[in-house]
DNA sequence: ACGTTTGGCCCAAACGTTTGGGTAACCGCG
DNA sequence: CGCGGTTACCCAAACGTTTGGGCCAAACGT
């Protein structure tokens, strides 16, 4: 039979078994270089330290918790993990997170505002020091109460309201696939806008959409259709796309789920991707370069985001500002949407 | 400018402003129906009520744990959370948590062993009631030292060491892999096993290779290739099958991610996939269907495993015995392992 | 020689709960 | 009228820290 799990050790054993006040102790053990440099002599320090890992001591992170009034935790929201995007982020966080000694709750409000509402409660409740919101909607109304309440958080993935963000240069990603469809010659092009609420979706075809009225070439409205952010949001919204008019010659979705429900979408009607009919998503997940027809998109830095964003609510929970950071993103350009590479994948099958 | 954050209510506070003790109030609000019942009257017991919720109570969680030495949290370890998998699996246990009161932390450990024992530690450090490990390694050492600790704790998506554990029968699911393939006609078949320390690939593996004993036809050493669970383990493995012997008639690869690594490979090497070589990977993710080859896959129920395993700890916490639950997975046939599937889906994109 | 500093430590309160044990007032009952 | 039993509370200790304020003795300054 294991161990019982013995009592864990405290402040007060191990003050007890060097005859000394337990507040001694715990200056000893952690006051920051600077303070408490009278707390005790160094033999005295030495003995403490000594003692205190040989009896494998850990703080109590609730009594110091509640003492100080600072939980060390930090809550964050997203839509939902299972988006390897939004797991990516959190990736970053949790990494970050932990080199500050933080740590964090995480958990999928699935874009249900209500859902968003409640989780934050639950989240709060919990005494967390700050927020992270992965999940912002542009109609900010609640995370201006949220702010009003005087809780520290910042956004990452979706900007809203003002708030400090830390987000991937959505306008500018979608400015340079527009570039890159231009170059290829297109001038029929449609948009998979995603989710009217997300920023994402918003600023990415913003940013496709303005190059392409630059070039002369406006959008038409009909070519824009929003759709779920996963695959079958893609293909429902390509399907809609199909029925309304002529094909287009390439099609930008905002993301590379969807642009996979795009692809099957496509297939489902005969297009050939790369040859037909070019595709581009956002994002750079890993299955797009080892797609039948690897996927021409714009790599965001998923990971430093979160890092970044948790950096920036530190700063918040140190009383400064926060601030807005636009990160920069990178086309990467592959058959779906490459003439030459097209044909170079093509003569090998066939070879 | 928003409001000060407000000291948050305390117990101390609706007594007071109700000329009661805060222990009257403590157990009013928080008594479990049967005890305590005699705390207070029902006029008072209403006045309570009607109070705290009118000021927002919540109850400090910190002083709760630090008081009842118990803090409804509970530590989970993942190899990582971009891997849709774990992804998938952790977000059923954290909804299954939150139905029971508890909260979740979660961090990854890329599989790597000191990482394991680091966060380990750090999450214990953090007081949890017990931990779910979904990142078991089959050399079970570490975790049977967790266990001889008196840590409780179970695990999931992956078993070791005899230790509670919620997984997919991934043996009978390997075993219907090569049924299946064996109702095709295949005959030499190979197969990307992947990390060989995690019990779902070994016994996958074991599942599909004893399925093909049986029928007569055992598979060689050479046809085995081990890999990451990643694309580009899948790429890796499939390459280096390739380069062994002649080109084995259909292919099972542990995951799906890998599988698609594995479709990159064949493509480069101008092989068609349904066509050409058949392709098998397992847990169903949202993207098998949507391929441009959808792809035979088994589908694993990874949310209710993560249900399960949180079920399972509660039990655990409550002094119950861990009990190992082997879910059923379930075969999932598409294009990339079906002739008539793929005829049809060709005649599609042909006509 | 005597006041002042300072080094090295102790004291005690406080953070917000929970919980085992009171204790008055009241009720019913014989 | 006296007594046991409720009912409706209150009391206080405890959980493990942190932290502002002591206090005593030794070292220092003049």
């Amino acid at each position: 039979m294991g161990a019982k799990k013995a009592r864990p050790v405290t402040l007060q054993m191990i003050a007890d078994q060097l005859g000394l006040h337990v507040s001694t102790v715990s200056r000893v053990l952690h006051a920051k270089p600077g303070e408490g440099l009278r707390a005790a002599s160094s033999p005295t320090v030495e003995r403490v330290r000594r003692l205190a890992d040989e009896l494998g001591y850990q703080r109590n992170p609730h009594a110091m918790s509640l003492r100080t009034q600072r939980s060390n935790l930090i809550g964050v929201l997203v839509p939902r993990l299972s988006d390897v995007v939004l797991a990516t982020i959190y990736e970053g966080i949790e990494e970050a997170a932990a080199e500050h000694g933080l740590s964090t709750f995480v958990t999928n409000t699935r874009d249900v505002p209500e859902v968003q509402r409640a989780r934050t409660e639950m989240v709060l409740g919990r005494r967390v020091d700050g927020m992270i919101f992965g999940d912002a909607h542009s109609d900010s109304g609640f995370l201006d109460e949220v702010a009003a309440r005087g809780v520290p958080f910042v956004l990452v993935n979706r900007r809203a309201g003002g708030h400090p963000a830390v987000v991937c240069d959505d306008y500018l990603g979608g400015r340079m696939v527009a570039e890159h469809l231009l170059e290829q010659g297109h001038q029929d092009v449609a948009v998979v806008a995603g989710e009217p609420y997300a920023s994402t979706g918003v600023d990415r075809t913003g940013g496709f959409a303005d190059r392409f009225r630059e070039a002369g070439l406006p959008i038409p409205e009909h070519r824009i259709v929003h759709s779920r952010f996963d695959a079958q949001g893609g293909r429902a919204g390509t399907e809609r796309l199909l029925a309304t008019g002529p094909l287009p010659s390439a099609v930008f979705v905002v993301n590379d789920f969807g642009a996979i429900g795009t692809i099957g979408a496509l297939r489902d009607h005969g297009l050939r991707v790369g040859a037909d009919i070019a595709v581009v998503g956002f994002n750079d997940t890993p299955l797009a370069a080892e797609l039948p027809v690897p996927l021409t998109t714009v790599r965001s830095p998923m990971r430093e985001m979160g890092r970044r964003g948790l950096r920036q609510l530190v700063r918040v929970l140190a009383g400064e500002p926060g601030e807005t950071e636009l990160l920069r993103p990178e086309l990467i350009v592959r058959a779906s949407s490459d003439r030459a590479q097209y044909e170079r994948l093509m003569a090998k099958v066939a070879g």
